[in-house]
DNA sequence: TGTTTTCTGGACTGTATCGTACAAAAATAA
DNA sequence: TTATTTTTGTACGATACAGTCCAGAAAACA
């Protein structure tokens, strides 16, 4: 990911840093109605330097897609590490949602979940990317509610795809004002009644 | 709604179809990425028809979320009427949604849970409107369920969570690109496994 | 030191944007 | 018919936008 030391004046700003700044950006007003003289004011870096490191809005958008697509994957990994109940390990999932959800404590919800379909009906990029996100977080549920639990009454992939709802649900509750604390409630409510 | 009829020029156009044009246009597109010009095209009215009638963009894009949440709720009520199972009611109420998720052919998913969440943070209108969608559904599948089964495993509100967020996340797949067969197969899943 | 390579700041371009203003048109009331 | 009221089409204005270009600055190499 970092190049090797080139021969000329080097790089002044971290791409990855800039890259989270403008994320931040995106997550809050969204694609459309971002603006590069918005996304250059967030980041500090003129459209030149913006247009040299990541090619273009577009662009910089879906790396930003990407780049927290990862992060929800390690938060995915983080939380069902280790050997103990399955129900604690989604409730530690479910904490560390909230707890992103929250990071500006104001309800902002995920950038991926709340941004990202307004523009994926006409944007096949983005779409690809969302669809990818969904498959991937169903995925990963599926395969370790099928370690934890492979002969229930409900099918693993079903209790999967019940689970990343509920994400999908708290993300758009929590952008629509939804509590830090009827958030948690809500993840507890829905991890006791999942019918394992 | 219909204005009694005045001494000037009567309209020339029916603000109802006019609102539902732009609907489907803003919910295609979302808020943001939808022009005056886009609506114009669409409706084939001038910008000075469409200020007079609906005042400006923003307040024709609240417009029509609130035709929308109309029309969530005739749903509602239309596949809860009659005396039959709560699973059968249920089953129902997602084919209406599948059906209207779908109406062109190609993934739309819902104005209000696609579209809205982009804007709701920067924009608290919207975000008033997205959160009284959302109350209005839970509230409802609430009062449905508590009358089917007062008394399950599981309180009538937390079910009635739960449902909403299948629906939500429905819209969300459907926005990603999840066929037709694979949105309904998906309800028939989680109205099977509904802890009841 | 001098050359080369890359980055940075700011200006620039053509277009798209929202909202408004105004004259012509259309329909009713007197 | 005449006056009045409202809609409609078009033109306008000021701003915002995405993307490009280029001269100058800064660092590494020889």
């Amino acid at each position: 990911m970092t190049d090797k030391p080139s021969r000329g004046r080097p790089r002044q700003f971290s791409p990855d840093a800039a890259l989270a700044d403008a994320a931040e950006l995106f997550r809050r007003q969204g694609y459309a109605a971002t603006s590069l003289d918005d996304l250059g004011a967030v980041t500090g870096l003129k459209r030149s330097s913006l247009y040299a490191a990541f090619g273009s809005k577009q662009e910089l958008y879906l790396q930003a897609l990407d780049a927290h697509a990862g992060m929800m994957r390690d938060g995915l990994e983080r939380a069902f590490r280790g050997a103990c109940d399955i129900r604690q390990k989604l409730s530690r999932f479910f904490e560390g949602a909230v707890d992103a959800y929250f990071e500006d404590e104001s309800g902002l919800g995920c950038l991926v979940l709340c941004t990202a379909p307004a523009e994926a009906y006409c944007d096949a990029p983005v779409r690809a990317r969302l669809n990818a996100v969904l498959a991937m977080i169903d995925a990963t549920l599926t395969a370790h509610l099928r370690a934890a639990a492979p002969d229930g009454p409900v099918p693993p992939e079903v209790l999967a795809r019940m689970t990343s709802s509920w994400l999908h649900s708290l993300a758009l509750r929590v952008r629509a004002g939804l509590s830090r604390e009827d958030a948690r409630r809500h993840c507890a409510d829905m991890i006791s009644a999942l019918p394992l």
